[in-house]
DNA sequence: GGGTCGTATCGGTACTTGGCGATGAAGCCC
DNA sequence: GGGCTTCATCGCCAAGTACCGATACGACCC
């Protein structure tokens, strides 16, 4: 039951700071958010995400030159790598950053 | 004419850091740094590089469990990447970290 | 000159990625 | 219910990536 109309993006839920910044795992973790974000489009998406403060649903489409199935392709990509979470808003999807791991892939590339 | 036994790694020469951060030529490049760091295998040879101070050449292969044309294709896409460079020490070849391109990446990246 | 060592490149194979249109599934509204 | 919107998923294809062994190149040493 939801108490009022507050569309989505609840605080964020895990702490997965504080894992160590080296070592065979921070290389595979570093190495798959850095891929994710390999991507032109999805580096747009960041920004788009990152620009309207909070989420929005998928008018990102009306903002690449892309169809909305690859779009979609995308926002998968970016949130199988867990920066990007997706928040199901009665028949649209609300998507916004993931700040936590926004974080975490600033501290793995700092740390380089 | 070299002067002197002066291995390799001269300074940087470029300054390439003073670029905007955002911007559609940004995302691409930023799309394109976090591409080559985007495999384990290539984030363990930027570490490596990093922790050796300076530059060493490719007994790199010794370190990694991968064949050495494998690692010279790595080290190829890390190059065209801006990221590193290599230079020729008679019959090896020494390479090293492009501090600037690091840094860029680092700005690019905190710039999300 | 003829080795030999260290890298780069080539060729091939298997897999992944990026793009699209078409189709599906889920939720709204009338 | 029927129809609409919104998004995800499913082929499908072309292109790119990862890996390897084999081969070629260049620089040294004898």
């Amino acid at each position: 039951m939801k108490p009022g109309p507050d569309p989505c993006c609840p605080p964020a839920l895990e702490a997965r700071d504080l894992r160590p910044i080296e070592g065979p795992e921070a290389d595979d973790e570093l190495a798959s958010l850095a891929k994710a974000v390999g991507h032109p489009a999805r580096v747009q998406i960041l920004r788009l995400l990152a620009r309207r403060t909070a989420c929005i649903c998928g008018d990102i489409v009306d903002e690449l030159p892309l169809a909305q199935s690859t779009v979609s392709q995308h926002l998968k990509v970016l949130k199988e790598a867990g920066l990007v979470r997706g928040d199901v808003d009665g028949p649209r999807v609300c998507y916004c950053l993931e700040p936590r791991a926004l974080r975490r892939l600033k501290a793995l590339v700092g740390g380089l």
